[in-house]
DNA sequence: TCATAAATTATAATAATTATAAAATAAGAA
DNA sequence: TTCTTATTTTATAATTATTATAATTTATGA
């Protein structure tokens, strides 16, 4: 899912410093659902002395203010999606390639309260081949 | 879920070793989706001398094998469930706990295409605040 | 321009998992 | 039962992702 929403740092009490202009540039309407590895080594091209611990920082503070969310799918690291609407994902176990599913599953989306537990998220994960590595064989 | 179907290592190529019968007898009917730390200290107590690369050889053979599953859920750790029957699982945010959800949200469980993906696994995952926890303030 | 809280950096530390190689063992054959 | 061999286990080191720390730098508002 595109989302191409800007994100005013200071509306969610975030100084604005170079570094995390460049990180929500990259993140701004990325569908490719990066990690923090990925982030890294992109802004490293413009700011060669970013540090992971600026990239970590950011994406926590932005997950806190609800303008990225973060995807339990991948079962080797934390990848991050800029669209925060919610959407089903299907994850590629061979190459890692997180892709959006626009169909629509119809979940329970506003459930609150089940057997007693607080429900914050719901999220439908989907996991196989991906179209381009099934071709390949 | 509580699954207690006995799991036959012989039938699944794997010889039989008191450590894999150990971890096994754990995993049976174990509804709390332990981690691999979980499962070697537990395992341990009765072989001091248990090596942390037994716990995992074993439960990646029984995970190909299809005798148990890994779920992804828990942002910081692997987790495991001995319960191969598709169903929905709570993380609580506070305490780090899974919970099984009996809900039927009628996914499509036997959906095996979509968008040229070949689907192989689907999992609904609910995350929040549980039962015991939202009581401590 | 200044003061200050916040952010960035370099670095080290931690936590989970995987790799390696030597020693031990299960299991089938003799 | 003993032997053989491939498998498994163990100890250990290495790797990977992430978080913590503390010193330096910087954005921002006075």
């Amino acid at each position: 899912m595109k989302d191409t929403t800007p994100i005013q740092l200071k509306e969610i009490g975030l100084k604005i410093t170079p570094q995390r202009q460049a990180i929500l540039k990259l993140l701004k309407g990325n569908e490719t659902h990066p990690s923090a590895e990925s982030i890294y080594s992109e802004i490293s091209k413009k700011f060669p002395g970013i540090s992971f611990a600026t990239v970590y920082n950011t994406l926590s503070k932005l997950i806190e203010a609800g303008e990225i969310r973060e995807l339990d799918i991948d079962p080797n690291k934390r990848r991050f999606d800029p669209c925060v609407a919610p959407h089903t994902h299907f994850y590629c176990q061979a190459c890692g390639n997180i892709f959006d599913i626009s169909h629509d599953f119809h979940l329970p989306l506003t459930i609150k309260r089940i057997d007693g537990h607080q429900v914050d998220v719901v999220q439908l994960n989907l996991k196989g081949v991906c179209k381009n590595c099934r071709k390949i064989p």
